[in-house]
RNA sequence: GCCGAGGUGGCAGAAUGGUUAAUGCGACGGACUGCAGAUCCGUUUCCUGGGGGUUCGAUUCCCUCCCUCGGCUCCA
């Protein structure tokens, strides 16, 4: 196993990363909260937390990685309501659609997606088992988590409660004996979806799904926990605060990790705020391989700005160039296979090869540091520059090695996967038709003719390159 | 107000107690091309929020101030 470094929220430092149960590591990250269709906000995180997977799985850990589903919660209600249906069904419509979207996006790594509504039972043992012990109280069909009783309350956040402004954003409940508790579970109101408890029909409140869930699947302390920046105050907090009142152990989590939001014209994108661009659009339009390359461009706790119109066209320039050397070496084992014959490398570029391979697991084991381990593959992309044209000649050994860390991108960041044919299969016919009729066309002179023909071609979305070789063409829709 | 995360070239964004502060986008020049695009080569040596301090040396460590963003009880 690598030694890797994880830069840990509890205590503000770049620790060496120590599982409790080598090689398992249990990663708990939170997802969504399926009220709507995601952005690509949501996805920025998820792609971290993928790399995150990927990356370990590569060093020889053996990770157990799982996303939350709070598949109820006064947005879904709330939404609900409006639309007329059931909140559970449309939670989970949201939900699948999250699911096909991150699919689309190479987020394969998730091992179990644990729905809130599942874990009910464990819910209400938790809660009693907290108010035994005094952290919690019944109040007016509600139950609320005792605040004074936990002392240790605000070691993630830096928060002190008697600092708060209690009801800045949310309403006080009069219920609460202090603005400062929490709700654990949380008394129904008619027409929305409750299930029976000691203290009457009810719902469970946001933090304590996560902690039934982990203690379910993790115990009662696990590995690592992710999710975004703005959750750690109050909800992984609370997390913390409930989970180890009920286990008496601690630290509930080993290792914190909050990914920086995608912020758009300087602020958070949000469904409140308006300013999201969806998450489908964005892969329509570009597809997954640039928006993957645009999140891991970036430190994954810096905020990031998405600029409409701009950073994913920046981002499909810089990508396009990056994974040239690979799409043209693919291409070549695709046509003739791996075993191609063809000369073989030179020594030093060989050796050069293995060494960054190397390189980049270092650079990346020091906190997952994508940006920098993308540097070092467009250095890679440059030194093969000067090859291009020579590719064809060599070897599938040879290929193979200067492919290598193209692979190693593919492994970890889920980069280099080319699209998958489908649809385009019958393009892959068709167009070649139309390249026949236009290299006729230029053979003879007539270049308005071939023009035309591009021209029309563009105008469907198949963009031409003329090369020495032949033209290339390739799906891109026009500016 | 309190807590947290950030302030680096035209833009996006890394890194480091020490030669010209990475990488990319963009821009400019050249090669290639019927043209265009793509690609390749070269240039873009005047960029580390302000002020102090520690040090032979600070963008990096410490203090302080300013600015932006996030959170302050169901947001990735």
């Amino acid at each position: 196993m690598r030694r890797v470094t994880i830069y840990d929220s509890m205590s503000r430092s770049a620790r060496v990363f120590a599982p409790l149960e080598p090689p398992r590591v249990g990663l708990f990250v939170c997802g969504l909260t399926p009220y709507d269709e995601a952005h690509i906000g949501h996805a920025r995180t998820f792609v971290f937390f993928d790399v995150v997977a990927r990356a370990m799985t590569r060093w020889g850990y053996r990770v157990f990685s799982v996303q939350n589903v709070t598949n109820l919660d006064d947005k879904i209600i709330d939404r609900a309501a409006e639309t007329g249906e059931d909140p559970l069904a449309l939670a989970e419509g949201y939900f699948l659609s999250w699911r096909a979207a991150s699919e689309r996006l190479g987020i394969h790594s998730v091992n179990y997606f644990p729905h809130a509504t599942d874990y009910i039972g464990e819910i209400l043992r938790q809660t009693e088992l907290l108010i035994e012990r005094g952290h919690a109280y019944a109040s007016a069909g509600s139950v609320y988590y005792n605040l004074s009783k936990f002392p240790a309350y605000g070691a993630l956040s830096g928060q002190r409660t008697e600092a708060l402004r209690p009801g800045a954003r949310v309403e006080v409940d009069p219920a609460k004996r202090a603005p400062e508790d929490f709700v654990i579970w949380k008394a129904a109101t008619p027409g929305e979806p409750s299930w029976d408890s000691p203290w009457g029909p009810g719902r469970p409140g946001w933090h304590i799904e996560d902690t039934a869930i982990t203690l379910r699947l993790f115990g009662p302390r696990y590995d690592l926990h992710g999710g975004g920046l703005d959750l750690i105050f109050p909800h992984h907090e609370s997390e913390i605060a409930l989970a180890e009142a009920t286990t008496g152990e601690s630290p509930l989590v080993n290792y914190w990790m909050h990914g920086g939001l995608l912020n758009m014209g300087g602020e958070k994108m949000s469904k409140s705020l308006g300013n999201v661009y969806s998450l489908t659009t964005a892969l329509d339009e570009f597809g997954p391989m640039v928006l993957r390359f645009f999140y891991l461009n970036a430190y994954y706790r810096s905020p990031l700005e998405f600029v409409r119109d701009k950073s994913l066209e920046e981002a499909r320039e810089a990508y396009d160039r990056l994974a040239l050397p690979a799409n043209r070496i693919a291409e070549i084992v695709e046509r003739d296979g791996p075993d191609r014959a063809g000369t073989e490398l030179p020594e030093a570029l060989a050796a050069d090869a293995d060494a960054l391979v190397e390189r980049l697991d270092a650079t990346l084991a020091e906190d997952f540091n994508t940006r920098e381990s993308i540097a070092l593959l467009f250095g890679w992309t440059r030194r093969l520059a000067e090859l291009l044209g020579e590719l064809a000649s060599f070897s599938g050994d040879a290929l193979a090695t200067l492919r290598a860390p193209y692979d190693w991108g593919t492994e970890t960041l889920g980069l280099f996967v080319r699209e998958p044919t489908g649809r385009a299969g019958a393009w892959e016919k068709v167009v070649p038709i139309a390249l026949a009729a236009r290299a006729r066309a230029r053979a003879r002179g007539d270049f308005a003719e071939a023009d035309r023909i591009r021209d029309e071609l563009a105008a469907a979305g198949i963009r031409l390159e003329d090369h020495a070789s032949g033209t290339r063409w390739e799906f891109r829709e026009p500016s």
